[in-house]
DNA sequence: TTTATTGGTTTAATTTTATAAACCATACTA
DNA sequence: TAGTATGGTTTATAAAATTAAACCAATAAA
């Protein structure tokens, strides 16, 4: 594949990252990964949206708020048990993968390009 | 290294790409990203803000702003010629690297833990 | 030296976003 | 059934970000 053909490719790539991306751009909805993170190892299921309003000194509703954007955006999961919802980290099946191979192909992709002299400039 | 120490550093390492993830979280620094790629090929020294501009269908402050946030997150590189300031990808240099390894990282410690059935449960 | 080109910055107005309060609905429990 | 806990949503306000216009500075060219 040529050059321009590949980096349309990327180009196209990232902007399917794009919603994935300006969800994950916002530091509250960061805090609120990280505290997802944390607690990976203490609770197979996920944690409640109280809990996460402890852990990160946030209001039920922005909480809330920033839950839904995550969950549109396909970055979480979350299981509903009676009125309790479980929120957790789930790389494969959310669009952390996508994101993960997007970044893995930013940097194949580029570094290749940049390292081979340019035909087109009489190499 | 047990698991909690394991998300720590993860969560540490997330929270150091904050700043990065904030700057490309943004449609408008993705559409000049996108212009970047999509020059890699053309521009060995990378483009400049005219063009940028163009590509974009940005106003010039607004591309200058945008630029401002992109650098400072160290994520394009920049080099002046006169007046002229050519922009570029350059992802072993910039933080882009960081986030890839930040990503693969989140995959590999994820799956990892979740995979183990935890010890605390009684396993 | 004068003129043109390039592009960064400041400012002020608009737009967008975030938030807490209040409210609603659902599902357990006694 | 009444009472409690959980958590999503709407709304009104406050805070923040975005942008274009205007301005400024530096360099290049004539």
């Amino acid at each position: 594949m040529d050059k321009q053909k590949r980096l349309k490719k990327l180009a196209d790539e990232f902007s399917e990252c794009k919603k994935a991306l300006t969800a994950i751009g916002d530091e509250t909805r960061q805090s609120i990964i990280i505290a997802l993170m944390e607690s990976v190892s203490d609770c197979e299921r996920g944690i409640r949206v109280g809990e996460l309003t402890k852990r990160t000194n946030l209001s039920r509703p922005a909480v809330s708020h920033h839950l839904k954007i995550l969950k549109d955006a396909n970055l979480i999961g979350f299981s509903k048990e009676g009125t309790k919802n479980y929120y957790y980290l789930d790389v494969i099946k959310s669009d952390i993968f996508k994101l993960k191979k997007m970044f893995d192909n930013i940097e194949a992709c580029i570094t290749d390009i940049q390292k081979q002299p340019s035909e087109e400039d009489g190499v």
